[in-house]
DNA sequence: CTTCCGAGGTAGACACTGTCTACTCGAACG
DNA sequence: CGTTCGAGTAGACAGTGTCTACCTCGGAAG
């Protein structure tokens, strides 16, 4: 891996974080990089590359927090599950860059007709299983399997959109109010799947 | 309301849905709609005024559906819900255009710093209404009210995000799969909240 | 009737963008 | 020594958003 690729790849995540994916020209990474117009194409091919590059890099990074998060939350699945969802909020909140990346295909093909991004599989997969085991100690037993990963999935993945986005609140956050937030929301799901 | 202007804008949102947000450039727009390339500019002064026109008229959208889809769901506050948040949720399978644009605050200024978006505020508004209703009817009654909306709006919100940008499967869904797992997936949430 | 003006439209020019092609340079290797 | 190749540079091209300047035409003002 070289040490310019990776220069280049975290100042287009800056750029992403601070002016949206819109904000992102080529040319202005490799300024803030300090080289030619035309090291990035040389390392990611094009535009679209830069963007795929930043979405694997992101995904890799939530599937790590994922995991990390709820292997240190002890052997209560539901305890687990909650710090995985945490995890996924602060994982956004944290890398606006990014998260804003991620989910959007027209950005970045996720299942794509090739071949599907397997660093998605892994943070995906994580879900399903920590969703299964929750389910396995007693908790939303009132749901198949499918719809309960389902509804954990799209809570913590709305809630991280909503929250990143502004649009909860006409004043920004600070991280302290976002934490709160958070896990009032976890809460809120853990209690309802009680 | 010029009768260009209306042309400018169904062209830009089908651009939106087409290509993403990327795919929208100004003068492709003015291709489509048959004018000069200085014509949209004229009514909506910039790019910027593009993408706020389509959030606005989004957002007004978003609005009427869901009050719609709510009143005619009938007295039960847990059916009229229901019946917002799938409606919610077949407006951004219906509307991807607008979807996409309306929860970018790179793109749209929900709450700008001059003046909040009043489209938005409605829909926003219709929303926490319905889930006080439903929570006076009974159900969610182990959440603050707050709480409840969060869970509710989050979950709707993000699992439209997961199936408008097609994270959730390989293949594409047909528009009879999407209705039967959002509706799999309001059942799950009433089911939970009762 | 003339004059003015502003809304809605046009064209041209500018800096900037992504990308293509062609070049340089140094290291590895036979 | 010659060759190849990765990593970087520079120049050119069409396309973009936006600025400025023009045209046109329906009314209102005088």
């Amino acid at each position: 891996m070289s040490e310019l690729r990776q220069k280049i790849l975290d100042a287009s995540v800056e750029l992403v974080a601070e002016k949206g994916v819109r904000g992102v020209s080529f040319r202005e990474v490799a300024r803030r990089a300090g080289v030619s117009h035309q090291a990035p194409y040389h390392h990611f091919g094009n535009y679209q590359g830069i963007l795929e590059a930043i979405g694997r890099e992101g995904f890799a990074g939530l599937a790590a927090a994922i995991n990390e998060a709820s292997a240190a939350a002890g052997p209560d699945a539901m305890q687990a599950l909650t710090a995985g969802g945490v995890a996924y909020i602060r994982f956004a909140r944290d890398h606006i860059g990014h998260f804003r990346v991620m989910f959007q295909r027209d950005l970045v093909e996720i299942h794509g007709s090739d071949e599907s991004m397997p660093e998605a599989e892994e943070a995906f997969g994580t879900l399903v299983r920590m969703c299964g085991e929750a389910q396995a100690a007693g908790y939303g037993l009132s749901l198949s399997a499918e719809d309960m990963t389902l509804l954990t999935w799209s809570t913590v993945h709305g809630f991280a959109n909503l929250l990143i986005e502004g649009v909860l609140e006409e004043r920004k956050f600070t991280d302290a109010q976002a934490d709160g937030l958070t896990l009032r929301l976890a809460g809120a799901l853990s209690r309802v799947l009680a």
